[in-house]
DNA sequence: GGGCAGAGTGTTATGTTATAGTGTTTGCAA
DNA sequence: TTGCAAACACTATAACATAACACTCTGCCC
């Protein structure tokens, strides 16, 4: 495996429970901005969202969820996830029915996800230059654009090593 | 409206019955170049597609499919639309889960698709170098990118047109 | 402290999208 | 004419998402 770092994939070399707290304060925060409340069933799904960065489907939370005893319904989680998405703290992964906590909240505009099809992991990467370039060809052919997805499929780092190492074995 | 035209919203200025003719035409070559049958099945698939350059749903194909009196099963469609779509001839557009039939076929790797939030016409256009920048910066996080989405959606040129009128009048 | 309004939740039911699994038909070649 | 493979037909079910409505809790006004 190579050594290099690669921030973009922070599944190495970073505090998780670190990472966990911030963005935690910063959905309070979020709420606080927006006059919302941070109620138990929100941050119970962003936490279950945070403790992975790989996308978790609306099932999953529900199967993963053991507030209390007892498992909420489907609609109850899609609730908790639509405001999670619209204060952007969550992302929607449109390729995999599947959601994200955000990685860089503050910045949820122009984000691109590359999701490794191996392990999972998705990272979120800085694209509002690409974002207006694709806007910028958008307007060309008359269009108004409003909103992005933009989500690139491949191997991560981890994987893709992994993949040199079991091709040049065989 | 504007004059101006929009060559990439193919539903203004243009021979629709050539267009799908042109599509099927294509597919059949298609077909023989991949050694494959272009069934009734898959024809009938593809010709509700390209009716319009509308995504349709697998379920709307379902309803509006009535060859022989009967209607196919659910499966049958994802079976013909899987096909169509490992041969480069329709894509799915996720942000809609929908499938659009290709409109510029033989270029099928490098699309960016331009979804009205109105009248839920869709353009494809060519995104090659689009894709190749985004291909670097996935690199630049050690990401090794296969496949790309991209879709922008936003009003078209002529739902554009229109509210801009509906603005100007209120 | 009683009543009210609004936000959030609990629950049931249902709608929508997609696939698994199994058996049948069809066309073609040995 | 048999055997094989591709495509199809059909049933069931998995997976994803929302509608609708009643209940609870909390803050606020009188």
């Amino acid at each position: 495996m190579s050594d290099r770092r690669r921030p973009d994939f922070p599944y190495r070399q970073h505090d998780h429970q670190v990472c966990i707290e911030e963005c935690i304060k910063r959905a309070e925060a979020a709420c606080m901005d927006h006059n919302e409340h941070f109620t138990e069933n929100r941050r119970a799904v962003l936490e279950l969202l945070l403790a992975g960065h790989r996308p978790l489907g609306a099932y999953e939370i529900v199967e993963q969820f053991d507030w209390k005893d007892r498992r909420p319904a489907p609609a109850q989680i899609y609730r908790a996830l639509a405001f999670l998405e619209s204060l952007g703290l969550i992302h929607r992964i449109a390729s995999r029915n599947a959601y994200l906590a955000c990685s860089r909240p503050g910045h949820q505009k122009g984000a691109i996800f590359l999701v490794c099809e191996q392990c999972e992991l998705v990272a979120e990467i800085e694209g509002t230059q690409m974002l207006a370039a694709i806007d910028n060809l958008s307007a060309s052919s008359g269009f108004e654009a409003h909103t992005h997805l933009i989500e690139v499929s491949g191997l991560c780092p981890a994987c893709s090593d992994t993949q040199d190492f079991e091709r040049a074995e065989t």
